[in-house]
RNA sequence: GGGCGAUUAGCUCAGUUGGUUAGAGCGCUUCGUUUACACCGAAGAGGCCUGAGGUUCGAAUCCUUAAUCGCCCA
């Protein structure tokens, strides 16, 4: 028999049980139509990314689920994978060759594409090595990455499908533009700064009255572009000028004073030059009000021909000679100090420039209505439903998804312009005459592959192959998408919407938003703050396990998590008590099978083992509810909770005295034990796969080929649930803490041994005292316990407490100190007595008798006998003093 | 500005359809190495359930409103 060790280990148990799992592959899934399948695909990792405590969360969720639903006895296949991270990964390489004063255009697209492979193949997925150490049970044989070919396959035809459906378009829309590094930006790669700056007033004169409004801006350069007004429809200083036009200056063309609630009438004057080319609120507006759009800058922000006689100046330049050229014909009201905010590029450190270009766009609003419908009618379940709210919203008020990035990396745009006609070809195959078309040099946003992710990771490149592709029809629709809420719209309402359109099915059945994770005094983690813990050093500090449990144990559903390292220590303490008991159970086990004081008789489950057998199965019965319902924080504290306290604090204490007691039964109480402690190993195990498959095998060494991962969930036994059982043994357990307390209050060591009277209500509580009066000694160190109905201490030297069913007398062994005993009954009577009255004066009420339910009656009346009852037992006491 | 949340012990949170003398973990205080565990055990202190109205016999729980904080979308 192996004896468990001393110390838990988990860096060296850690190792041995991922190599054995890795090394056997036994989480690779095939297609099993005797088994019915729990599909899951990973919310892809970016491929430059390294792990942060809050994909610990999020795997450690997915993992859960697949080994509870492994144990239940599905075909669990779980699919890792990455996506290509458009801009992050470009922007990784651009960085390297920079050091060599090189840019991405010394080397040419296919060159620099080449170099981004080679860099991913050596430093790309540094995250999925470090999710193997996290132990997640995913099919390694499986892995995916956005720029896989049957992805790309995918990705292409989906493309080439909605294009021929007429549901994707080309379309001008404001981006960031780098004037430095030319090229455009997503708003993440954008850093603002707070800068010193002017505000101008501006004269713009009407056309045909002599008054003129005055309008303020950082930016007087961009006036060429100026293609109106706007004002306020609210704001009374303007509501006159309505239908007016005024004369752009310098420009001398007239542009129309249009109404707008976009504008801030608190901001300036409350009238606002509007550039539709330069400025993306100013695009939005001129859309709703069909202005031109004219574009005064070039792509290296220097002013165009419509410049005028600025043109080839740069902005700052030409901002300085605009200022002066109207100062000096009399059209600038003054200059304010201004600070504001400025968009920087993270990299470049160039001054975002907001710039007209086309871009293609799918037309969401068909798309939608079907993605909308499958989440209202149930199909598919938010967790927290609230999410369900922030979904719809989205979707009916959707807008329209740009697709096209500025970007080399990436999955390059099937469309092909040709050089003398200008028609447009689009096709999975490049055209015919390749040398007359020249491909869209954009590639696609990352999400354009990761919303097909559910179905192409199975296999779907086209809308033939699904027929036949018997993996797609096995796995998919998946049943479970864990992510975080803030890419709902980014990714997973696309997701629905794409599986409703190729796959003609939901892709999944249950989405659950976990919890964000944050610092300890709430803020988020971030890179800037420092404050984002390393999660593979809090795992090489505290264990993979304990952080696995500690931050499931943390994070409520639909709330976020407050993580300290240090928390982690709850996860830690936990797994060593449970280890402890192992330890404490094998050492037994032991000791009683090879001790011939020890036998084999049966022996009949107890009061302690009923009780100990109902609250197993109370909370199995509860930690099934909480996993079907995603409450996994409830699930970890329900088992750390009967683990902790029923089974460590009372159960085993119970066990040591009841193995001295039932010395001819030891072998088969021994062994009952170690059921129920291997149970216990089970329900843990999706939580702390590494600790119990350890342990699983320690209990029995003949395990060595198998894991713990294949062994049946324990299955719930309702008959086993008494609640009459439950709710006596809080009884006898309020016994022993009733003597314990009477003893340290009285300074009474525990060492110290004592003579303890109980008196009982009844047969069956003189039953229960009776039973276990050996066990309330030994847990309280008692030297003798006497009990009965009638019985009473001799009336010299004793401090006592009144239970419900009991009162408990304990001898004092020294002379007690009256003052302090009358005092402590007092202020028990004084409590007692607030209650009693609000009881009194709750059933003297004649509104309550009459509409409160007989039940509810009843129990206060319970209630008021009871409290007076005690009370008097105690006045008696201290009439004794 | 629009939407969605949150506010309960020093801290982090439970509290399921209203019937509770409002619970847990951590922290704190006192005691303690009794043959699993000091990453431990025993005992204890600690709350006008954010404020104000209302519904109800009865509200931490339902409604209205205010304040503070957070998230998402503009």
């Amino acid at each position: 028999m192996t004896l468990i060790p001393p110390k838990y280990e988990p860096k060296k148990i850690e190792e041995k049980w991922r190599n054995f799992w890795e090394e056997k592959q036994i989480y690779k899934s095939s297609v099993n139509k005797n088994k019915i399948k729990y599909s899951v695909v990973i919310p892809p990792p970016n491929v430059t990314g390294i792990l942060h405590i809050g994909h610990i969360l999020n795997n450690t969720i997915q993992d859960i689920y697949c080994r509870w639903k492994r144990m239940c006895g599905y075909e669990v296949c779980w699919v890792p994978g990455m996506d290509h991270a458009g801009i992050a990964t470009q922007i990784m390489v651009e960085k390297e060759i920079a050091k060599k004063g090189k840019t991405k255009y010394d080397y040419g697209r296919d060159e620099f594409i080449k170099l981004i492979w080679q860099w991913k193949d050596k430093h790309g997925g540094i995250i999925l090595k470090q999710l193997r150490m996290l132990g997640v049970s995913v099919d390694w044989s499986k892995e995916r990455f956005t720029l896989d070919k049957g992805l790309s396959k995918a990705v292409n035809e989906v493309f080439v499908d909605l294009y021929k459906k007429g549901l994707i378009y080309r379309g001008k829309r404001i981006i960031n533009w780098d004037p430095v590094s030319q090229t455009a930006l997503s708003d993440d790669e954008i850093e603002y700064k707070e800068i010193k700056d002017k505000l101008y007033y501006i004269k713009y004169p009407f056309k045909d009255i002599d008054d003129f409004i005055t309008i303020a801006t950082t930016r007087p350069e961009t006036m060429f572009g100026d293609t109106a007004v706007a004002v306020n429809p609210e704001d009374k200083r303007y509501k006159h000028y309505k239908n007016r036009k005024v004369i752009l200056p310098l420009v001398n063309k007239e542009i129309p004073v249009i109404f707008d609630d976009y504008v801030d009438m608190e901001f300036g004057t409350g009238a606002l030059k509007i550039t539709p080319a330069h400025d993306a609120n100013d695009f939005e507006v001129g859309q709703r009000h069909n202005l031109e759009i004219v574009c005064c800058l070039t792509k290296d922000s220097k002013m165009n021909e419509y410049g005028m006689m600025f043109k080839d100046y740069d902005i700052f330049k030409a901002r300085k000679m605009v200022v002066s050229k109207l100062r000096e014909v009399g059209l600038l009201v003054k200059e304010e100090d201004y600070i504001h905010n400025i968009a920087i590029a993270q990299k470049s450190e160039g001054i975002i420039e907001p710039y007209l270009s086309d871009q293609w766009f799918v037309s969401m609003k068909k798309l939608a209505e079907p993605a909308l419908k499958v989440v209202k009618e149930g199909l598919i379940k938010f967790y927290p439903e609230r999410y369900t709210k922030v979904y719809y919203h989205w979707l009916e008020n959707i807008k329209d998804w740009c697709i096209s990035r500025q970007l080399w990396w990436g999955h390059q745009i099937p469309i092909w312009y040709n050089i003398n006609t200008n028609e447009i070809y689009c096709d999975t195959k490049p055209p015919a005459d390749i040398d007359n078309w020249i491909q869209d040099v954009d590639v696609l946003d990352t999400w354009f592959s990761s919303w097909l992710w559910p179905f192409s990771v199975f296999g779907w490149e086209n809308s033939d192959n699904d027929k036949t592709n018997e993996s797609l029809k096995y796995y998919y629709p998946t049943d479970f998408l864990n992510t975080a809420a803030d890419i709902i719209f980014l990714w997973v309402a696309r997701m629905i919407m794409a599986g409703l359109e190729y796959m003609g099915k939901i892709p999944f059945k249950d989405v659950y938003f976990h919890s964000i994770v944050r610092d300890g005094k709430g803020r988020k983690m971030s890179k800037t703050l420092g404050n984002s813990p390393d999660p593979i050093d809090v795992m090489d500090k505290y264990g993979t396990d304990a952080l696995r449990f500690t931050i499931v144990y943390l994070a409520p559903l639909g709330n976020d998590v407050l993580f300290d390292v240090d928390k982690t220590e709850i996860g830690r303490n936990f797994i060593t008590k449970l280890w402890n008991a192992g330890r404490f159970l094998m050492l037994n086990k032991e000791k009683i099978f090879s001790s011939p004081d020890f036998g084999a008789e049966e022996y009949a489950y107890d009061f302690s083992d009923k009780w100990i057998l109902s609250r197993f199965n109370s909370t199995l019965k509860d930690i099934n509810v909480y996993l079907n319902e995603y409450r996994l924080n409830d699930y970890t504290k329900t088992v750390y909770n009967f683990v902790w306290s029923d089974f460590c604090d009372w159960y085993i204490e119970f066990l040591k005295i009841k193995i001295s007691e039932h010395k001819n039964s030891g072998k088969k109480i021994i062994d009952n034990a170690v059921k129920m402690y291997e149970d216990i190993i089970k329900i843990l195990h999706p939580v702390i796969p590494y600790a119990t498959e350890e342990i699983w095998h320690l209990i029995n060494d003949k395990r060595f080929e198998s894991s713990i991962s294949f062994e049946k969930f324990p299955e719930l036994n309702s008959s086993f649930i008494d609640e009459n059982v439950e709710l006596k043994f809080e009884e006898l357990k309020e016994v022993v803490t009733a003597v314990r307390n009477l003893k340290s209050e009285n300074n009474i060591s525990f060492k110290t041994k004592c003579n303890v009277v109980i008196k009982c209500r009844n047969n069956e509580y003189l039953d229960i005292i009776n039973h276990y009066k050996k066990y309330i000694s030994v847990l309280c160190n008692l030297d003798d316990t006497k009990f009965g109905k009638e019985i009473k201490p001799e009336p010299d030297n004793y401090v006592s407490r009144i239970l419900s069913n009991f009162e408990i007398y304990i001898i004092l062994p020294d002379v007690a100190d009256l003052i302090k005993i009358r005092e402590k009954y007092e202020k028990e009577l004084d409590k007692l007595e607030n209650y009693r009255a609000s009881l009194e004066i709750k059933l003297s009420n004649n509104n309550f008798l009459q509409k409160a339910s007989p039940e509810v009656i009843e129990k206060e009346k319970f209630k008021l006998k009871e409290v007076e009852e005690k009370m008097s037992k105690l006045r008696h006491l201290i009439s004794l003093l």
